[in-house]
DNA sequence: CATCAAGTGTACGTTGACGTTAGATATGGA
DNA sequence: TCCATATCTAACGTCAACGTACACTTGATG
């Protein structure tokens, strides 16, 4: 599965990062090592771009670092293979289902807490919208004032 | 006027911040140098406590640069300028106010890019937001599901 | 199959936003 | 007046997130 591989050059015109950056992002653990050619080059499938795309968004929209984002992904990829367990394990014996349930709980946590931190954002952000907002509109209709006196001088 | 004169080290209790940052911001010309003691010590007035606030916002909410903020700030500042100036003018002769115009007109397009940006930014955090809240709703349905089955075992 | 843009690892350079240190004043209370 | 802080300027240090340069392979194309 993964079959659509992109190579280094296809990721940086479909998400308009560099290679650098690409490097840089596997060198500091927030993308796999991706699969190789038998030469050595990288070669990128389907869910390391969705997983790229997702880390751009919550650095350029929320500003997050780096650092944040990976412990976010790392919550992230734990849910994941925990759902696949549990969808593997449906019928079968569950020996640890207290300690998964802690690790679910947890996670659990963790997402709220990323929730409640973008949440906030959105609501700073959206003072900030409404105050540009109404700045942009007295100097709109300081503007309308000014040309009418001067269409009647 | 603004004689509520603050100290560096109320400003640093009032906004959390050090004094090493606010000799920075006024290093790359987002505070006004603020006036000084005879000593040479600086002190600030109410107004500049404001443009700080504003500034820490445009940061921490928004994660803007110091020079995009700069940028946000200048043109608030000419903004604020242009229409003191109207004001006084409003019923003396208007020589210039063609070029009051081009000034008040490139003030909105300024402003309209400003809002244009940060409504991008909402629409990409509410993106964010929604994909966040729809994993929760998934691990919290997932966690029921598993202590329902726990229950009934 | 020759070529040459593109990719690789390694490593040092850069930029933004401050932190930290040093050595010399200033300030406000006892 | 004296002293403990607090501030000043100037300069170097730091950390994240890449940029850039180098010497060297790869692999698509004419």
């Amino acid at each position: 599965m993964n079959r659509p591989a992109y190579t280094v050059e296809d990721v940086v015109k479909l998400l308009g990062v560099t290679p650098r950056t690409l490097h840089y992002y596997e060198e500091v653990g927030l993308l796999e090592p991706a699969a190789r050619t038998q030469g050595g080059h990288r070669l990128y499938g389907e869910d390391t771009l969705e997983r790229l795309h997702h880390i751009l968004r919550l650095k350029d929209a929320l500003g997050y670092s780096l650092q944040e984002i990976k412990s976010i992904l790392d919550t992230e990829y734990a849910l994941d293979k925990l759902k696949a367990k549990y969808k593997n394990n449906q019928s079968a014996e569950n020996r640890d289902s207290i300690l998964e349930e802690s690790i679910l709980e947890e996670s659990i946590r963790l997402l709220e807490e990323v929730l409640q931190r973008v949440d906030d954002k959105l609501s700073r952000l959206q003072t900030v919208q409404k105050n540009i907002r109404d700045r942009l509109e007295k100097i709109q209709a300081l503007r309308d004032r000014t040309t009418t006196t001067k269409s009647h001088s």
